[in-house]
DNA sequence: ATATTGTTTGTTAACACTCACTAACAAATA
DNA sequence: TATTTGTTAGTGAGTGTTAACAAACAATAT
């Protein structure tokens, strides 16, 4: 059973839970079908995690590089209307391309057990929250953005985004979500643009 | 142990049951803790139930309930404006009467183990879609609503309400949900009104 | 170069506990 | 008396986790 270094074996044992969730739910992640899909010994994933609330919060480490990437991505935007197209063209793109995160990335509703969980989610819906605001606010100032209340405006383009995706996953991913995006942008410049 | 007919038994069963789900999350729903709750004994949970997916299946008929209240409610709206006020209103109206549905009334996430839930499941979200889409053709007809397509105006709003309820029990119901009715409503009509 | 040592990554076997669910029987109700 | 609603006791299967031990590897001493 090749040995792998710590680092290594980590990453595959989140790799693999992640996949188990995508296939069937956080209820079906054990550390036994955990151990069978890594293919080693169920003891052998506690010489990588202190326990599977360990595990989760590696998942959830997963999505802060994910909200990494997107921040990088923002930045080569220049005005709120570009920023604002790249934040939903990432999420789409990223996605189609990582099936298996759309179990995790909106998972408020799934992790929250221990309270530790609860904190580290809180802080990634934050940010993820303060990424989309500040782009609101810099339209708003450009003068390209509706006078309407920053918040909502940030919560209706999340929540479009979440339920896309959640109907994107619950429909057995049948159409191609990238191509989406255009649509989507453009309805949302629409409703919110001047 | 005060006999109950199965009628009512089921009940108390059902409200219970969603009550764990809100305090505890789905994954503190077992037999054990349902019968506790209820005080009667394990078994007994089965002179009402078939099983647990049958428990589960009686959690949907509680929603299904709530899609008929709020189709009744509709049908006292005249305008297509009227009608989304009333959709968005009674939305939190309910919910802020009855905080432990909170975490079932938006349940795609939860329930997705067995095939007759997942088809029931689709159901009720294809149903209250064609409530609001047949709000919002209305409103485009009136000439009230901007020509978007009418799928994302449906997809924004219900991902709005979604969010916005989320939050809002993530925050720990920490604000009247009641109250802030009228100001979503009025955002979203500042996005897709003429 | 080779033997020795300590550390890391793996194993098998078992732990106590919870899960949904059933058999057999008792009491309440119609 | 027959049916319904409850009980106690127990099923086999699955859960996360640990103890005890073995093999692979890296660093050091001969």
């Amino acid at each position: 059973m090749a040995r792998l270094s710590t680092e290594e074996r980590q990453k595959t044992i989140i790799d693999e839970a992640i996949n188990i969730i995508h296939n069937g739910g956080y209820e079906s992640l054990s550390i036994r079908e955990l151990a069978g899909k890594v293919k080693i010994s169920e003891p052998a994933i506690y010489r990588h995690f202190l326990n599977k609330e360990d595990i989760i919060l590696g998942i959830l480490s997963r999505i802060g590089e994910f909200d990494y990437l997107l921040e990088e991505n923002l930045a080569h935007g220049d005005s709120a209307v570009e920023k604002l197209r790249r934040f939903i063209q990432f999420h789409f793109d990223f996605l189609q391309k990582n099936k298996e995160m759309t179990s995790v990335l909106f998972s408020e509703d799934i992790f929250k057990q221990s309270d530790i969980l609860k904190q580290k989610l809180m802080k990634i819906i934050k940010y993820r929250k303060s990424l989309l605001t500040s782009i609101v606010d810099q339209g708003k100032a450009e003068n390209d953005f509706k006078n309407i209340e920053t918040t909502n405006i940030v919560t209706m383009i999340l929540g479009f985004i979440r339920l896309t995706v959640l109907e994107w996953r619950l429909g057995g991913f049948g159409f191609n979500l990238s191509n989406k995006g255009d649509k989507i942008i453009s309805a949302i410049i629409e409703m919110i643009g001047k």
